[in-house]
DNA sequence: TTGTACGCGTTATCAT
DNA sequence: ATGATAACGCGTACAA
């Protein structure tokens, strides 16, 4: 059963000094001799002090604790972030609190104002569900926030942003289509108010644009973010240009529909049209023929908003970071 | 930037009362007068006051935190877990500390440190590496713990266990394989050592018994827990008894591997042999034949360890649990 | 019903 | 290099 507390008044008295020797010896600071701070730690340890950081937290405002604020955890998606996320933290000698919001407002408000309580020194705070304006008045109480899947429209001195560039990342497998001779690109653009969606358009305008090809409206067709979604958007399509050769798909799910479709319609993948995902879901891997996809290394996302937080916090007169990760095509066999 | 603190003496000043009263106020406690506690309440929220609880827990030395040690949480076995403790703590106002282990002994014993200086009321423990005697010392101070993935000769009065009843799954599938005229079943047991494989094993034994079959040690076969353990262990075991009908596999990986072994020398799944694999990982669906496996509710089992925790907490006299999850088999092709 | 004095364990400040 | 004392923000015990 917890047993009782060594105070450091405890240890101070063992150690025939005062109270104020052994928080020094054991926050390594200046101005005590080497010789007393080996025997005060020494005495510390046989002891089993441990210093309180209840009891430290309350004097110098600092918890050594960040929050972790995301949807699910048991989503792959975000398990791999607070992988990447609590290493860094780890390293930094910070605790982590984490905390699902389920989606839910409420929740996420909820999230919010606990960690509040505990003075916590940060957050990485992932897809938040709150309006802008709801967001910032937790944002100002908090010392420092890193937002994860969101852009901010106004900047603030101790909030850095890290979204995945959609965007680029529709460039890319344009790009690599482009260059594998495929000129009559199609996208399934996602859910029409998708705010990724909206990205990924834009770059593949753009992408068009830039190479000189023309941007055909017929072959941009929006979908469910479903497998099923892609499928019928995907008989749509074919229906609509049969002489599309490859197809950008909103993500992965979207894509085995596409492959599913091409089945049903008897085109070949890679060989009539090309499919690239985006994600790179453990199923992408597994499908016939396998996919091409865009791959975003979620931990490495996970350890650049901890340590974009961290910089928040230890340099707070540097500038604030929006950081965009760029997706990386991973080609298998479906483009 | 994190704002001014307002602590209870500027709420209890601006209401015109004692600080005291403002903290029966918030607290809910009785022995205040229903209109002062609204008065106070009202002020209480305009100027955004907020109750420390680092100062709250300097005095009760309760943090209403608790501790989540995994090795892992971007594994999905783990970060369903997770998920599921994290929900029961946030149904009772706790906040949980995330640390990855990283199967790092060191680590480990970092985790737990830095939790007793954050003066944790309880922690969920999973799957510690730690010997018998490493971990005793820890759980002695902490206030009340759960181990899962692990059993403990001794018991403390203030420390329970929840663990997967790997001996019942064997049961189970046995049950199943026999109650389908397979009477030549094998067991891939899985690493020598592996804790899960001997109770694997004593319930493949229990079993055969009590269905009054007899015990073929030549139908055993240990593995690695791998895919390509399971396959080469397979082509062993059909190598040296050649009318097996049905395999119990250690895991689902090591499943497949048989499922590539049927493959190579021609048998066919289920007709020939049935398979049963274990854990229901994610690519189970997605083989073909797809896999019949035992099924263990992940977030029922954190849920599960976090209920049992908060039991240790707010009931600390009743008697500790050991809490055994029985996996479900989940029939689908392969057996 | 409400208020006063004190202590929780630590660090900051100012002294020695 | 070391020590005494006062905070930090809150809850408890006891008094009014």
């Amino acid at each position: 059963m917890g047993k009782k507390r060594i105070t450091i008044a405890e240890v101070a008295s063992a150690a025939g000094v005062s109270m104020m020797t052994v928080s020094r010896a054991i926050n390594q600071r200046y101005g005590v001799n080497e010789e007393t701070r080996q025997r005060i730690l020494k005495i510390a340890d046989e002891l089993g002090y441990r210093p309180s950081q209840l009891a430290r937290g309350l004097v110098t405002h600092q918890s050594a604790t960040l929050g972790l604020v995301m949807p699910d955890v048991s989503n792959p998606f975000f398990s791999q972030i607070a992988r990447g996320a609590e290493e860094i933290a780890y390293q930094n000698n910070y605790n982590l609190f984490l905390i699902n919001t389920c989606e839910d407002v409420k929740r996420e408000k909820d999230a919010l104002d606990s960690l509040l309580e505990k003075e916590i020194d940060g957050a990485v705070w992932c897809s938040s569900r709150l309006s802008q304006d709801e967001i910032i008045p937790y944002l100002d109480l908090l010392p420092a926030a890193v937002l994860v899947n969101r852009e901010l429209e106004v900047d603030h001195q101790h909030v850095s942003t890290v979204n995945v560039d959609d965007s680029q990342g529709t460039r890319i497998s344009l790009d690599y289509l482009i260059g594998h001779h495929r000129t009559k690109i199609a996208l399934l653009a996602g859910p029409t108010l998708s705010v990724s969606g909206k990205r990924r358009l834009d770059g593949f305008k753009a992408g068009l644009k830039e190479h000189h090809l023309p941007l055909e409206e017929v072959r941009i067709e929006p979908c469910a973010p479903t497998t099923l979604g892609g499928k019928e958007a995907a008989l749509k399509l074919f229906d609509r240009c049969p002489d599309v050769d490859a197809v950008i798909a909103f993500n992965d799910l979207v894509a085995v529909g596409v492959l599913h479709a091409c089945i049903q319609i008897g085109k070949s993948v890679p060989e009539d049209v090309a499919v690239i995902g985006a994600d790179d879901i453990p199923l992408a891997a597994l499908t016939s023929p396998s996919l091409t996809t865009l791959h975003v290394d979620l931990a490495a996302l996970g350890e650049n908003a901890m340590s974009a937080l961290l910089r928040l916090i230890d340099l707070p007169d540097e500038p604030a970071q929006k950081i965009m990760m760029a997706p990386q095509l991973l080609i298998r066999q479906s483009a």
